[in-house]
DNA sequence: CACGGCTATCGATAGACGTT
DNA sequence: AACGTCTATCGATAGCCGTG
């Protein structure tokens, strides 16, 4: 009976050439590579964050606890030696310092799929065709995937922890008491009491091709 | 006669407690990870950078073109507020379910300054006045007032949530586990230990202790 | 503590095809 | 164009042992 497929064939280790099988190609390994680096993540407790740019000239980052804190320390503990990154940017980013990084990040991942659906070149045709009304901003958490989803629950948490420590604040000085010291007695969809680790990831956020408006 | 191995074993991915297999395990899986991001960018020509932070907080890294030219533009096109789009996601939402609304009004309430950093447009009229430079990166979260910041509080639980339950989701489908019941390690510690970067892979030697952190 | 090597498995994915 | 699905393989690696 014939197969329905021949299997994985190896391939060899050089710039794919057909236009089609790069882009599936891409978007595989991509996936695999945030999958490994998430793995990394939860199995050794390490830091990583991984930023890059698809053929498309697509921004796609992962990162954890989150991109912008390790590169963060990236930046600062390898300042020394020194780098070619501009240091009003590394200032910019500093800037955006934990606390404030989190509703960022959390923006950010939460918009960041939508935006990649709706930005730029891709907007213009894969998805000018189709009724704009009804695609991208249809459907938000549900389409995002497992990592993605981990993400958005991660920021929300660390921003709800600033949020804490911002209201501890206000108490002490305002006098007035923050009632969700620890929410996640709140909710209970689990049956039992989790570990819980962290990873981030991020898709394809800003930037279209070099022909966009940007 | 005897196996010399019983080969490779499934492995559970939670954080590994074994201190030497920890050691191992990252060693390899840092190296695949890296051959990973290698071959990605010989496929597929996408630019990538990946640094992380060994669970001994040794410095890696690996970048194509380079880790500085990579992160730097990524910090560069980040900070570009041009992007427009989480207007979208805004009214998706708006559109959509009550859980979702929640979303919204999670970033009406927070989001209107970090959004700027996505939105060229809305910079327009509501912070189009101000520096830009300066405002989209100032104070998120220790501007809103106690009050406030109840509601993004609350906003967040009910919004993680339907994460937890869309995960839960996904895991029936997928078969992932969701590791998000109470924040736990949101916050990762910060060590010091610098070392190391750019071109092709780049490992951490030993560690340095001064930590520059924040 | 970081690697090199070995074996038996587990996991990732090239190809082909269908769906949104 | 970006993803989901399925199959047959190829590649990555857990567990062990040894070396620098």
């Amino acid at each position: 009976m014939g197969r329905k497929s021949n299997g994985r064939k190896k391939v060899d280790m050089v710039k794919i050439q057909n236009e089609r099988n790069l882009q599936v190609t891409f978007s595989k390994r991509q996936n695999g590579l945030f999958k490994k680096a998430s793995e990394l993540c939860t199995l050794s407790g390490a830091e990583v964050a991984l930023v890059g740019f698809s053929p498309g000239n697509k921004v796609y980052s992962f990162g954890h606890p989150s991109v912008d804190l390790v590169i963060d320390r990236f930046l600062t503990e390898n300042s020394q030696p020194n780098i070619d990154v501009p240091n009003h940017l590394i200032e910019a980013h500093r800037n955006a310092n934990v606390r404030e990084i989190n509703m960022d990040e959390l923006i950010d991942k939460v918009g960041t799929l939508e935006m990649e659906r709706n930005r730029g070149k891709a907007l213009q045709r894969t998805w000018r065709d189709a009724t704009p009304d009804e695609r991208w901003w249809k459907a938000p958490i549900e389409n995002l995937n497992f990592f993605q989803l981990r993400e958005v629950a991660e920021a929300m948490e660390m921003t709800k922890k600033q949020c804490e420590i911002e209201a501890e604040h206000q108490q002490k000085v305002h006098g007035i008491a923050f009632p969700y010291r620890t929410l996640g007695s709140a909710l209970a969809p689990y049956g039992g009491a989790r570990e819980s680790s962290s990873n981030g990831f991020t898709f394809g956020s800003n930037r279209a091709s070099g022909s966009t408006s940007i």
